[in-house]
Formats: C-alpha cells, structure tokens, sequence
DNA sequence: TATTTAGATGAAAATCATTTCTATTTAACG
DNA sequence: CGTTAAATAGAAATGATTTTCATCTAAATA
C-alpha cells in the first residue's frame, strides 16, 4: 500500500512524472471507478496542472497492464478504471447506480481454467448490477 | 435447434426479413466468431443481395440480446458474435489464434452471485486463450 | 387478394472514444 | 550540469458504431 508512488513507479521503471503522480493520487482517492474524461476532470477542479487527455489514456493503459489499477468494461462500452489496493488474484462486483467496487474473492477461476481444453491468457470477469444499498433505495 | 429460422424470430415477434435471415445463417454455418463486417463480407461472397453494415450491427446486436447469439468483447476491443445452439446458461473459451469458441459449463457463476452484497444484473465472463490444437501448432 | 402499418432497411452522415503524430519537455542517471 | 530515453501536449486522425430519415416490406387484417 505505497502511498509513495514515486517508490511504486520506479519499481515499474516508470518516470515519477507529476502527471503520473497526480493520476494516482486522484484514483486512489476516488471512491469509485472513473472514465478517462473524468479523470481529466478531476485533475483539473484540484488545480493541477492541466493533464492532456493522450497522456491520461496512456497512464491508465499503462497502470493498468501493471496491475496497479483495474480496467472495466461498462456495458456502455466506455472504459473505466479503478484502484485497488488488493494485489492479489480477485474480481469486482461493480454498481452501476452508484459505481461503487466490491472485491469477489472466491471467483473460480482456477477450477475454471482446468476443464479447459487449451491455456488460459486472460480471462475477462465482470459482475454487474445493483448494489444491496442502491437496491433498498429504489425499494 | 430451430433450422427454422422463421419460427424462430416468429416467436421473438421479430418479422422474418431476407437479411434477418441471411444473418442467421452465415452465423449458424460460422464454424468462429464473426465481426459485423466479416458477416457482411460473407453475405456478399453468397451473392445474397448486398447487406447494409447498420442493418447487420442491428440484428447481431438484437439477436444477441435476445439470446440467440452470444457476444465476444475482444481485447482488441472490436465486437464480435457466435452463434451457440446451446440455450443453457453457460460461458465460452476463446481461442484468440483460430477463433474457435469452446463451451465452459462449470462456471461457478451461482456461487459467484451468492457471495455479492447486491444483485447481478449482468455479468460478463470469458476466458480468452490458446485452444490445445494451436498451442501444439505454435511449439 | 388488397390494405394497412409497425417494423425494418439502406445510404450517408454523425458521433465520439481512443490513438497516432510529432515537436517539445523533462526525470533520472552519471 | 549534461545527456538521453522516456514522457507530454495539442492537434489531427482513426475507425468502430450509431443516428437520421426517407423508403420499403412483412405480415396482420379486412
């Protein structure tokens, strides 16, 4: 749980640019999934310096792939991105009223991958819906 | 396993339109997952009558909602449609090299279900890879 | 079989998230 | 401090997907 991201960037061999170091700060902060253009938002109302969109979707892409932030695939087809602490194998169970994250911890993907008949590569797993607070609002 | 496809979109209370038709069965011959335009390249090698790609993004949108189609979100982010004779609820194994699509029936998504704080509404599972044929061809 | 109409299609244009290009800047190492 | 590979910004391009809207047609009905 670094709150040292300069730490955590050269570990990845990545610069500590002030960019990179706002982007992080802005998704560990949020409390939940944001889009790209939201992330630009949001660094622009801290008065940061301005973060041009190109470099927020290389960061995300890019943190991303190290496994520093999780990717979603809304079924808006936009992508999203999430920080989570947890660094071990997990899935989320993500609201779409409020955008709040879960972590699904026994996902079966294990047991999953073994009844196939080739190697798994990557393996998409996404669970969508209402969580039980948004539930009992609309109730 | 209707080869009756008029039945079929009878009963999706969808009319039975030349092109809805041909979609179908360009889908149904399609031994992998297809591309919107790959299901329009098809179309024009049968010399059926040209196919307009908003015609073909409709119906395999709609066909996939209704269930008659399943849908592969590709990490290259394009979208892609198969046809499953197979009406239970299961998921599929991709193979990212010649595209065959392999049925998973384990996939353990009741129990995922069971242990989230709120209701799934959709979730979205696949497991992407190298089907056995292709590992082996590849070493 | 003719009429009717909701649903479907096609062509062109629009949309819009994402990526590329390229000149400029900068973090980090020595 | 100088060097250099990596990173950034802004503008432009990309390209899959969707919308618009005028036209057509399947199929229910008379």
């Amino acid at each position: 749980m670094p709150s040292d991201f300069s730490q955590l960037l050269k570990n990845l061999q990545l610069k500590a640019t002030p960019q990179r170091l706002a982007i992080l700060d802005i998704m560990r902060a949020a409390p939940t999934y944001l889009s790209p253009e939201e992330v630009q938002s949001q660094l622009q109302l801290r008065a940061d310096n301005k973060v041009g969109l190109p470099t927020i979707y290389r960061n995300l892409e890019e943190l991303s792939n190290q496994g520093v932030l999780s990717k979603i695939l809304h079924p808006n087809r936009q992508l999203y991105y999430y920080y989570c602490a947890n660094r071990e194998h997990h899935h989320h169970f993500v609201c779409l009223a409020c955008r709040t994250v879960q972590d699904i911890h026994d996902c079966g993907c294990a047991e999953l991958a073994s009844q196939i008949d080739g190697q798994v590569e990557l393996q998409i797993m996404q669970a969508l819906g209402t969580c039980r607070r948004c539930c009992s609002q609309n109730a």
